[in-house]
DNA sequence: AGATTATTTTGATATATATCTAATTAGATA
DNA sequence: TATCTAATTAGATATATATCAAAATAATCT
């Protein structure tokens, strides 16, 4: 399920989608302004604006405060400010995928190319070649030193064709060689 | 019709209210992606993917480059900051009722309750009460004192109650009085 | 050239929503 | 209490759009 953070940050951006209600907002910045009042600048029926309204509300965007039957609304410049702030971080806009599951690709890809412990087919695409390349390099230890002949037989166990996928290692940097010996950087 | 900058502003928003686009957007915040990665991680078919990310791609908010026969998408995070930060500022906010005729609220109220040069009434409700003042205020020279009489006299072309109007006007700070005279401050 | 793979386009469908009119509610006034 | 006014709610409708399956494109590999 999403974050209530998320939820926040989806109603902000729900609730400034609209033509109408952006309008709303501009017309707010400058002043508060009443149901009817918008009505008469937007040019559209008292009930839609106060449809509208209630999704700003909702947002948090703006407020109502009453006077005789009057309701006259105005902008919440602070929750304005707070959300956009938000949005404008790094961090926040990550969280976004908080709720799903962040290796489900690779599974995938794992599960499409593996048969067991046997590789059927060196992926094309380098996308997908990389989650194969990144799976293979957990198959050596960090504090270790191999002979060129021990790699190609940790390889060779999962895909004849040990000599690509060797180099291809240590293309993608995930395999070290100097003068015939290998090793994890 | 609606300036560039608002169309560009409503699209930003438009982009980012739905909530598997707003996850696209997270997923793509720490790495980019294929079209095929990012349907994985959202649990959606390819097709509804690629239908987001035009969106996204149109709002300017992402980049798409090609390897092979993969499409690999990226955030453009300063586009992103760009157009939050502008949303950020009231300056922009209040630009967005720029195509809306500012007075239309003022000439409604003034149709209203004006026969010719005679108010029908005086409105109950504050805001159109002060359309009215503004108007009345009007007929009053900057540059000049007036003796009660006068006041009264000015008033009085327009509605028979010009006390309660000469009171109303003082309260609302558009007239001023000093020991018997009024001038507009 | 033919086959394969990743993406996009097309077409269909179901859901969401912006807008209106009519009815209702709530406050103020006579 | 009855009336008026401003706003909201309810109900109806038309438009927009999120999603999917199937078809069409585009690039690569055999």
């Amino acid at each position: 399920m999403a974050s209530v953070e998320f939820s926040r940050i989806l109603s902000f951006f729900k609730a400034l989608s609209d033509e109408s209600r952006l309008k709303i907002v501009g017309a707010l910045a400058s002043n508060e302004r009443s149901v009817e009042e918008l009505a008469t600048l937007l040019e559209l029926r008292a009930p839609t604006v106060s449809h509208h309204l209630a999704k700003l509300k909702e947002a948090g965007l703006v407020e109502m405060r009453s006077e005789g039957t009057t309701h006259i609304y105005h902008l919440v410049l602070s929750e304005m400010r707070a959300l956009t702030r938000r949005v404008l971080s790094l961090d926040t806009i990550e969280t976004f995928t908080e709720d799903v599951h962040p290796d489900a690709w690779e599974r995938k890809i794992l599960g499409d190319f593996f048969e067991g412990q046997r590789l059927k087919e060196i992926p094309a695409s380098r996308k997908k070649r990389e989650v194969i390349l990144r799976w293979l390099v957990e198959r050596f230890k960090f504090d270790r030193r191999y002979m060129e002949k021990e790699v190609n037989a940790i390889i060779g166990k999962h895909h004849p064709d040990f000599a690509t996928l060797r180099r291809e290692l240590i293309c993608a940097k995930l395999l070290a060689r100097e003068s015939g010996v290998y090793w994890r950087p």
